[in-house]
DNA sequence: TATGTCAGTGTTAGCGCTAACATAATGGCT
DNA sequence: AGCCATTATGTTAGCGCTAACACTGACATA
């Protein structure tokens, strides 16, 4: 009484349906539904009609994870990142996965959270579960993650930063570029004692070393260096730690605004423009904040959704280019 | 002379060895080697030093597509945001990840958009990869989205909101209760023209009603409503739009900055407390940047985090407590 | 000695699906 | 009439792994 031909739509099953269940209540072979599935168009129409009708009939929800064993395609792509909770990346993987969620890729999320021995057991997690490509924020840290990647023999794309020997596909800007960028605005600017906010991240390191060797180029007294925490709040104090200076380079914005928010309760922070500010202040990744504020901050604008979807871009196409350089942009606003 | 027995370390095959050659290899049957992997007390020690090492000269990387397919379970969640690009958000995102990855869940990020015909697409596409649990930012927008939910038979967890009819479990807060708390206090401080400003999805919507609904019960004029964009932008210009309002509330934090933004334009912003402001800004979310600005902001503080790592939890533990108010606490500082 | 217990390992079957190769039926062409 | 291309569908085998059970030998117990 309970056979597959007697089961009921409204009352589903306890046990997902199969495609050969509805194969069976459909009258037709399994690889008959999995072609109303793929390739609908090589199913006769009225075939595929009365096929459609069993699965809505039964609620059948196709099993990809079979689909993948058998085809060897998972329709998954890989993405590892320092922490989603910074909206620069947030915007990175938004960037991609709107690109890759209309492909029919999911998108497998992993955080690292700056700490080399996660990255690696996250990529190993990502590797079993067979992604037709990895896309990650900067490169792997250690030799080991750098060795799956390579024999994983899938697409790998490094982002936020242009490695000098990338594994594979690199979208990204150079990160000592930039550091050198704010450092010449700030030098053409007469500024004289500068400093350096921010993580000490691979990519954070990059700019400043950029920033400090054109710094140390202009004959001026090398750069002081304060690395915080990544929660800005320590930036507010970071003034009383730096007196004396007169420029400060922030690795990010959040830093920025911080350091900006200490220079007000200092009374060294105007509404005017950069050239009646005691001490300029510029970020780096171009948050809306920036714009909404007074004064209004300049920073180093970068785009975390282009560099997502250049990055899914790369994962799609073997070949042509595999190394973009998406650049950045000096936004000079009222801080610097 | 190219058998499995005599393959090199140093050159991997071009395709990624199994768990049947590693055995082949170390001599043993295919279930030792899995047995090492997922029960190694069960394996004598020599045996699965032996099977270790030879894992190690292959590069073996388990496929857990297989393993998940036999098993009948993917250790996966699917986690449906509207969008990931928006902190508070991704603070959810960032706490159920730190949860559910040590455990071995990875997770499979999808973004709706707002978008309700995307959000049943999306739901669908992860139903595919039989994850263990779905969590997601609120409650599904159309009826078909619910069924399919319900239909899946594993956990399901909203959150960000309290629904009154939850599929399963929940874990979030009440909207509505942080509109009235609002209100409350704007009233109490003599605030008589009042108006509200953000997105109008669901979650916002129900602020707005009881922010308007407390309003009226005291006999004041019905407070205004202006739909934004999400984008914060529309918010600085917001302001010309709300003559005579003396108070606002904002649905988020973003928009409250870009209002105070517009107010700063129009010389209606003071450094001094609250009562000093001519028009007071409340937010919702609590971003670091509201402490960092000036005058600091005033908002509905909502821990993001939590409710993430309060969803994993309650999709590990079926039984218990399925519903979790993880409250809300009006933070007052200098904007109102 | 017979029997049981247990650690360690193996055999078999199958998860739900798809690739690759049949097969059958139809109609157009020479 | 005979042949071929084309469309629609089916059969077979297997993806890489694990659940469930089966087996073996060493040792303990009665």
């Amino acid at each position: 009484m309970s056979s597959d031909l007697t089961q009921s739509a409204a009352a589903p099953a306890d046990v997902a349906p199969t495609l050969s269940a509805v194969a069976k209540r459909a009258g037709v072979s399994a690889i008959t539904v999995s072609r109303v599935l793929r390739t609908p168009d090589r199913v006769a129409p009225e075939t595929r009609e009365r096929i459609e009708r069993v699965m809505r009939e039964l609620g059948y929800v196709p099993n990809l994870v079979a689909g993948a064993l058998a085809s060897a395609r998972t329709n998954s792509v890989g993405v590892l990142v320092p922490t989603i909770a910074n909206s620069i990346f947030a915007d990175t993987v938004q960037g991609l996965s709107d690109t890759l969620e209309p492909l029919g890729f999911s998108v497998i999320l992993a955080q690292s959270r700056y700490d080399s021995a996660r990255e690696d057991r996250m990529l190993a997690a990502l590797l079993s579960r067979r992604p037709e490509a990895i896309i990650m924020v900067g490169s792997p840290a250690t030799d080991d993650g750098s060795r799956l990647l390579r024999n994983a023999r899938i697409p790998i794309v490094e982002t936020w930063e242009l490695p000098l020997t990338p594994i594979d596909a690199v979208a990204g800007f150079d990160n000592y570029k930039a550091g050198v960028a704010v450092a010449k605005h700030l030098v053409a600017q007469g500024r004289r004692q500068l400093a350096f906010i921010g993580g000490d991240d691979p990519r954070a390191t990059r700019r400043w070393l950029g920033f400090k060797d054109h710094v140390l180029a202009n004959g001026l007294d090398e750069p002081r260096r304060l690395i915080l925490d990544r929660n800005a709040s320590g930036s507010v104090v970071a003034h009383a730690r730096l007196p004396g200076v007169d420029a400060v380079f922030a690795a990010n914005d959040a830093h920025a605004i911080g350091f900006m928010a200490g220079l007000r309760n200092a009374g060294l922070l105007r509404d005017g423009p950069a050239s009646s500010q005691p001490v300029a202040v510029i970020g780096l990744g171009d948050l809306e904040m920036g714009r909404l504020i007074s004064p209004t901050l300049s920073t180093i604008s970068v785009h975390g959704d282009a560099i997502g979807r250049t990055a899914a871009t790369l994962t799609l196409e073997r070949g042509g280019e595999r190394r973009v350089d998406l650049g950045f942009e000096l936004v000079l606003r009222d801080s610097g």
